[in-house]
DNA sequence: AGGTAGCCGGAATGCGCTTTCCGGTCCCAC
DNA sequence: GTGGGACCGGAAAGCGCATTCCGGCTACCT
């Protein structure tokens, strides 16, 4: 037993097909009452379910929309694509998941598979890498939307897309001024790679402000962009620590440009007896969901991950005339891990 | 300057349309090596990208995998969609995603809008509710696989799907005599209403075992199946413990039959003073990656959530042959949030 | 040398649906 | 009573591709 057809739906209503798919598909004609009744009835008849894919190859709009992201298990992510599958699903789009384990070659692979889908829209949401890195996907979005499709980017510019700018400067900016009023003079950045634009923004932004307010860093560490990165980083950080305990001096504030690594400096320096924020202090980025329960709380910026994936597919599925970027709020939050 | 089509590359190559297909879309039989490179150097100069919806219709099948989650902002989700998502990359699938907001009717909707665009296999990641709630999406799954395509579920069973079993049962019950051993005895229980199968599973095999054991359950709680529902049980847990503590009986131990229930707990015990392990010891379930970094650590059973979405892509995109059911294995581990 | 198996390109059909166009009705206004 | 809109249902032409035949060759076997 063969799925059934339209045309089956047609002739067991005894209608033309062009009538049944006016009734079934949401046509702007719409035939009259009594053919309607009779196709509806034959469709449940038979258990008839609409093909996409042919419609979609009729109509030339597949209605899909697909969803690039660096990993879909980090709560960054996560949260960025749920705020995204619901605005989808409210806009009646459909969402095809990629998810690259921050390769940027595998994002160029899924922008090209999704341009083989024929995807309405492109949403490629994260960190932009090294322009040599990003030309790949760039060119692969220039083609996409060449081809009619349209390009979001949550993050920094990419080719011809839109972007949902994450307040990267404006937040660790404010950071730093609202560490600086707490009395906090004496930082050490644990950023990332330089390839990683997310994290040279915000300790760009960050260090400028310190700077601005008479404060110093003392040190950048770089490291992996991720929790292990922050762990690994546990064991200088200690040194620093101690190193200005012996001196008498205040005890260092490390800005770490996201909350996972926040977290997993937090936890190497627990190991290390290295007390938060007695012997250090620690502020983060990002307010993720799960730092809400951690110990001690993390001051962090907090930035709207779901309406930055709301925003991004408001932006995708726009009319043409809509606008270009968009801006999101930001809000310092102070918490116990920056107390003096 | 619209896409160009297959035939197009066929007319610039001077072939026909069938020779472009079979150089390009890994037909079996493969052209003269002379014309194979036309066609390559004919399709590379026009930028062509092979309409996959077209040859979805053509061929009927789409390649495309549904992956349908209660949240996928949830970790435990999140790990599952990333083992999926990773494993259905290696078997060259696209992943279509919907998140549900734990709303069954939307878990029927979404498994019928992948029925339309005629996905190869559906997989379904979460917990089975009341069998009235899970009759439509059965139903829905059953004209699914009698439409040709593959359903399979992460859970529980559910119509006519194949089954990747989380190990509800026996990892509550080896939990329940790792405590004992442990010597506890005196136990609380906060689960969830008793539509969610899960807790119902946890819990019940967590209860027999106690009782096997020669333990006690004093009380069940029952919450909302979240952090939430954990915050909201720590007011009748303090409660609890200040009553232990005041008859001098040994400190009640807590089994939150979801990690996040026992973090909920246990930031609200924060809140009332009263310490973990301390005043009361707390355990989970699930080991999610947030939980490694939590203060106290808190004790657990690991699943193996990243494997479990990969059986359930291997599962779907296995020959006819393959095997039914897929059993995952568990461990216990103990952690301070139960220490004596 | 004759015959046949095996290849190779291309024409043509069809996957399931949307949409344009067309001819026919009905009704209203003049 | 007639001409003209407005509407309505259906035939047919695609949408872009895979794939089945089919006819023509070559190479090999006897």
């Amino acid at each position: 037993m063969a799925r059934p057809r339209l045309q089956d739906v047609a002739n067991h209503a005894g209608v033309s097909l062009a009538t049944a798919s006016r009734v079934l598909n949401g046509s702007s004609r719409q035939p009259g009452p009594e053919l309607v009744e009779r196709v509806r009835a034959a469709a449940a008849d038979l258990g008839y379910v609409v093909n996409a894919q042919a419609q979609a190859l009729a109509r030339s709009r597949t209605g899909l929309l697909g969803l690039v992201v660096q990993d879909i298990s980090d709560p960054y992510f996560s949260s960025i694509a749920a705020g995204a599958q619901a605005a989808a699903r409210e806009h009646g789009r459909m969402v095809l998941l990629a998810s690259t384990e921050r390769d940027p070659d595998a994002e160029r692979d899924a922008v090209a598979a999704f341009a083989a889908h024929r995807v309405d829209a492109i949403v490629v949401a994260g960190t932009r890498w090294s322009p040599e890195e990003d030309a790949p996907v760039a060119t692969e979005l220039e083609a996409f939307e060449a081809g009619g499709g349209r390009a979001v980017v949550v993050g920094q510019p990419l080719g011809p897309a839109r972007v949902v700018r994450p307040p990267n400067a404006a937040g660790a900016a404010d950071l730093a001024a609202a560490l600086h009023e707490q009395g906090h003079r004496r930082f050490v950045l644990l950023s990332a790679p330089e390839r990683v634009v997310t994290a040279q923004e915000r300790a760009g932004a960050f260090t400028d402000a310190v700077a601005a307010g008479g404060g110093e860093v003392l040190e950048v560490i770089e490291q992996q962009f991720s929790r292990d990165g922050g762990y690994a980083a546990g064991d200088r950080v200690a040194e620093i620590a101690r190193e200005a305990a012996a001196a008498g001096l205040d005890a260092p504030c490390v800005f770490a440009v996201t909350d996972v690594m926040a977290i997993g400096l937090i936890a190497r320096l627990r190991d290390l007896d290295v007390a938060v924020p007695d012997d250090v202090r620690v502020a983060g980025f990002d307010d993720i969901p799960t730092l809400r329960d951690h110990v001690p709380s993390v001051t962090t910026v907090s930035i709207p991950l779901e309406e930055m994936g709301r925003l991004a597919v408001a932006a995708a599925v726009a009319e043409e005339g809509a606008e270009a970027g968009a801006v999101v709020g930001h809000e310092v939050v102070l918490r116990e891990s920056t107390a003096r």
